[in-house]
DNA sequence: TAATATTGGTAAAACGTTTTACTAGTTTTA
DNA sequence: TAAAACTAGTAAAACGTTTTACCAATATTA
């Protein structure tokens, strides 16, 4: 037999007393509310000899408040994204909060498709990593009280919440890696698109090659078409057709493993003469042979950052709360595949 | 100014029809209720216009159901189940749906905690990868009317609803492609349970090389050990001191990664040497060099299987629907890691 | 001693739906 | 032509909380 959890009003009924009572008395409120010792005694007992949990769907209709976060990201299946997912949930749970994660696949009719779905289900707050367009929607978002905090990129024109690298300065850093391990023809590839995160990874690279007085060569995809075919050949052209490149900058990860693919593919040497790193660390890359330099991003630091700033908003009612805007730090992975290579 | 969302009362009030009535159209309930064209008409597209969308709190309440999923994993960030997550995310939104992912590190008081506290929160269906000893509480769940479907392993004393691949056949398999491709002393890597995916897998390994005609050699390892010094000691210690093995066979994907970590680690060349065999592929797998061989799990399949029968669960009311058990093939897919050696 | 304040609560509205039970008027049936 | 059936709806309860506004009884103050 099924029996129904007990609600308040049963509680009620047992000892005698208003439902009033014994709200005020389960969130701690009696000593506030005057209500006598024994009768919070006897509530609270009884609350817990039943057992007693407050049904959260009632609690939210009334207070608007669903206990519910939501973290939308280009793809829950990139282990980059799940690997922040899986922090982001645990450090929520302490508190009391659940995740709901999405895929947005960096779309923005999806992304405002889901942003309408998860507002209307009265979630009480947003982390988001956004796909470019999305600006307007997360505006109309914060407007209306909910607190959102951007990951990994921004808006240039929207100022919010957000914690992201230093793109720029990690971008340099790399190249002037490679640049220092002797590789004088650096091939930066990336996606085609004007995210301030590429911007400025694909202005690091640049101002390094400048500096160093070398010449670039930049090989933008399209976000859609990286795994497809199209995309392969882009790579391939460009490795081939173009045999003075001596090092290859990949600008994110989930160019690098097709890129890798297609390297291998080319020439069964060539991942060995060629310099390669690549944004964003993976536990293969240890592993692989060559293994792949990498410059990490701080995930945990990462994850932990947005969720600082996530209950921060959450706790306080004050609309206007200063921006935090938080800049971390990667570390390079220097390992085999961006050696000085000795012929 | 933040205006709050328009409500059914709201539609009522500028329409002068009741919100009985309001409530009846917007369900389609319109014709059934003899509800006249008119004035169906009227309110569909009244609320169009105003873009009404019901409060799903509201809904839920009243209900009893929350139109969100539960899909209950070892780890999110463990790409095998990131991958599978993508494609339940993808199947539930489109059915109107919403997934809660958690990660349970295989640990039973985490699970029932995570079980209690989404019960509570009524979703409406619980898609799980159990952990050894939550079976009681899987019952418990199942007995209170809330469909639950078991993936990757199942209960052998307690019949659920489940989808699972063919570890027996599949392990034996691949035992016997190492064999065939002249490996004589292949070794088992696994993990310590009684969890019935790795008895098969056990097994399976254990059948093919009796009837070889060949030892065994199985190493199981803690759970909580494969990341930790200890665990990649023994790993260490079964290639080194026992310099006859000319093969492993690795019996999931979170021992693979640290596996090949420690045989790079041993000797360079041994990688290359060793006959290597992996349970569940990843794309890295085939860049690696020497690519590695793996007996990949149809994620796809099994993502769409387990949603399938949970929609089936939601539709029906009647309680005693036949379990659905399904046991979806692997294949296995052979790379360079368990091509015959040639001396 | 009359007005005021404090103590220890309670009643009822509200959140936004769904659903059961009802109704007044019209049409059909016998 | 009286009863039955249908049409086109509506009123109100219910889901389980939180919270505002109130109250009666006692204690304090002027």
């Amino acid at each position: 037999m099924k029996q129904k959890r007990p609600s308040i009003k049963d509680i009620a009924k047992a000892l005698n007393v208003s439902i009033t009572t014994i709200s005020f008395v389960l969130n701690g409120k009696g000593e506030e509310r005057k209500i006598s010792k024994e009768v919070i005694k006897k509530i609270e007992e009884y609350a817990e000899e039943i057992n007693y949990r407050p049904n959260q769907i009632a609690q939210s209709l009334r207070t608007g408040k669903s206990k519910i976060l939501v973290f939308m990201v280009e793809d829950i299946g990139n282990p980059f994204f799940a690997k922040i997912a899986r922090i982001i949930e645990e450090i929520a749970y302490q508190k009391g909060y659940k995740v709901l994660f999405c895929s947005t696949e960096n779309n923005d009719k999806r992304s405002r498709e889901l942003i309408t779905l998860f507002h209307e289900r009265q979630v009480d707050g947003f982390i988001v990593i956004p796909s470019p367009g999305i600006e307007k929607d997360l505006e109309n978002l914060i407007k209306s009280d909910v607190p959102v905090v951007l990951g990994d990129r921004y808006f240039e024109d929207t100022p919010m919440n957000h914690v992201v690298i230093d793109n720029y300065g990690a971008s340099k850093k790399g190249t002037r890696h490679l640049i220092d391990n002797g590789f004088k023809n650096i091939a930066f590839i990336s996606i085609d698109t004007q995210q301030i995160q590429m911007l400025d990874r694909a202005k690091g690279y640049q101002d390094a090659v400048d500096e160093a007085g070398l010449s670039s060569q930049v090989l933008e995809l399209d976000f859609d078409d990286i795994k497809k075919q199209e995309g392969k050949n882009r790579i391939k052209a460009l490795l081939t057709q173009n045999d003075t490149i001596d090092a290859v900058f990949f600008s994110t990860n989930y160019l690098t493993l097709t890129a890798l693919g297609i390297i291998k593919d080319i020439d069964d040497e060539l991942i060995d003469n060629m310099g390669i790193l690549t944004f964003d660390d993976n536990d293969f890359f240890k592993i692989n042979t060559p293994s792949i330099s990498a410059v990490a991003q701080p995930l945990q630091e990462m994850a932990e950052e947005m969720m600082r700033i996530m209950f921060k908003l959450l706790k306080t009612k004050e609309k206007d709360l200063p921006l935090i805007q938080t800049v971390l730090e990667t570390t390079l992975i220097p390992r085999d595949s961006s050696k000085k290579k000795v012929y």
